[in-house]
DNA sequence: TCTGGGGTCCTAGGACCC
DNA sequence: TCTGGGGTCCTAGGACCC
């Protein structure tokens, strides 16, 4: 059954950390609090740019993704300090045991922001309180400055979140979207980026309001399903839920990076391709997961990135076997041009649990212990005979395998089979 | 001296099946 | 011999966000 809501709607809160690294860093070091700060990658190499940067600094013009000898010239005594991912990852960690404490129904978005649903919390205080609270408790003991949104959903909590930085806490209910929202050009809103507002330029649609009040029909042709889910919004309408599970679910794991220099050099290039592989594959086993589709991107000196994907036929995790999909991605569509950056990624994750329930079906009869799928070709072999080269698994009971014969794969029902041959 | 690295979601076309 | 319409899977790329 749907969950019912008070009369009066959902309470739900957005807590967004202020430059959360530099935040971070001053936290550890009193030396850095009070001066413009910057966290920046590459340092020592030509490609750094500003990853965050304190309100010291932006002050000056320092702004994120600015180029690092850009963001020196305008501000000289910018202090650089490279990222400490741990040390971030731990500061997350504690911030959310924070809000925690006021509710089970917590949803990280990213390592320094996430939703609350506080609707039940009326116990604890107002809804105004209880931001005052989380934004003070923050503060004193985890020295890291937050701004607050508090709405009747997620996206216009997320929206007041932003009216107010640093420090803030901003209240946005319905009544408020008029006077609060619909003056904002339409580029500020979550969900519309560059390009979107570039189109909607196009039809005369140039503020927030001007999208609440836009045609539906002409916003559906202009931008598919993502039209008529920003007019939604605009007009202060989200269902979603805050989902605690939302952000432990993965999708995909990658790694990429720039290299210190273009490069042609297939050794080279097949090196860096090995340790992102590494990587990889000690991230998805940390998570007991495999991985069904390795991913190689390839960015070209003009900055044109192509992708290039693989379905497997068995789900893996070893860092040769991540390797050797990447590796064999490579060999077939790189065009021998300078390469700027890398990356693999390994995507269609399943959990080594789900994966194993699947292998199990196919492992009846064969001797295998550690990776029955492995074995599985070879016994395809004897049952079917010599040509089979590979197979996969679908559905836990439909597979395709792949004869030499033919070169194509044929789909069958694959536990029928095997029974039918056995009579 | 331009522009990192981690992700998610959506779209669209072709292959293939029924 | 010419042929529709619905559906899934796979691949590639684009847009967006932090």
């Amino acid at each position: 059954m749907k969950q019912m809501y008070p009369k009066n709607g959902r309470v739900i809160l957005h807590v967004d950390m202020n430059s959360f690294y530099a935040s971070v860093e001053m936290a550890y070091d009193p030396e850095l609090r009070g001066k413009p700060l910057a966290i920046a990658g590459n340092v020592e190499e030509r490609r750094g740019i500003i990853i965050t940067c304190s309100y010291e600094a932006r002050a000056f013009g320092v702004k994120t993704t600015m180029p690092l000898w850009e963001a020196k010239r305008l501000c000289p005594q910018l202090l650089i300090k490279k990222p400490n991912f741990e040390r971030y990852r731990k500061a997350s960690l504690a911030m959310f045991e924070v809000l925690r404490t006021y509710t089970d129904l917590v949803e990280p978005v990213s390592v320094d922001e996430g939703y609350l649903d506080i609707t039940d919390c009326y116990e604890q205080g107002s809804p105004i309180d209880i931001a005052k609270e989380i934004q003070d408790t923050l503060q004193k003991e985890l020295l890291l400055p937050c701004s607050i949104g508090i709405a009747p959903n997620k996206f216009l909590a997320k929206m007041a979140s932003d009216m107010k930085k640093p420090l803030g806490i901003t209240i946005l209910r319905k009544r408020d979207i008029k006077d609060k929202l619909w003056p904002l050009p339409v580029y500020e809103m979550h969900g519309v980026g560059k390009k979107t507002a570039e189109k909607l330029a196009t039809i005369n649609i140039h503020t927030i309001e001007d999208l609440a009040k836009g045609n539906e029909i002409q916003l559906k042709q202009l931008l598919g399903i993502n039209g008529e889910r920003i007019k939604q919004r605009a007009n202060g309408i989200d269902q979603r839920p805050v989902d605690p599970d939302a952000i432990s679910d993965f999708k995909s794991i990658g790694n990429s990076t720039t290299l210190p220099h273009d490069s042609t050099d297939p050794h080279e290039i097949m090196e860096v391709i090995k340790k992102l592989s590494e990587s990889v594959g000690a991230r998805i086993r940390r998570k007991d997961m495999l991985t069904n589709n390795v991913q190689l991107m390839i960015r070209y000196q003009d900055r044109s990135t192509i992708t290039r994907s693989k379905k497997l036929e068995n789900p893996i995790n070893s860092d040769d076997a991540i390797f050797a999909a990447a590796a064999r991605l490579l060999r077939l569509h790189w065009n021998e041009e300078p390469v700027r950056l890398l990356g693999v990624t390994a995507q269609e994750l399943v959990e080594k649990g789900e994966a194993v329930k699947q292998l199990d079906l196919f492992s009846y009869e064969t001797d295998a212990k550690q990776e029955p799928l492995l074995n599985v070709v070879e016994h395809l072999k004897k049952k079917f005979g010599q040509n089979i080269v590979s197979h996969g698994v679908k559905n836990n009971k439909t597979t395709s395998y792949r004869d030499n014969d033919h070169g194509t794969s044929f789909e069958k029902d694959f536990l029928a089979d095997i029974n039918k041959k056995d009579d």
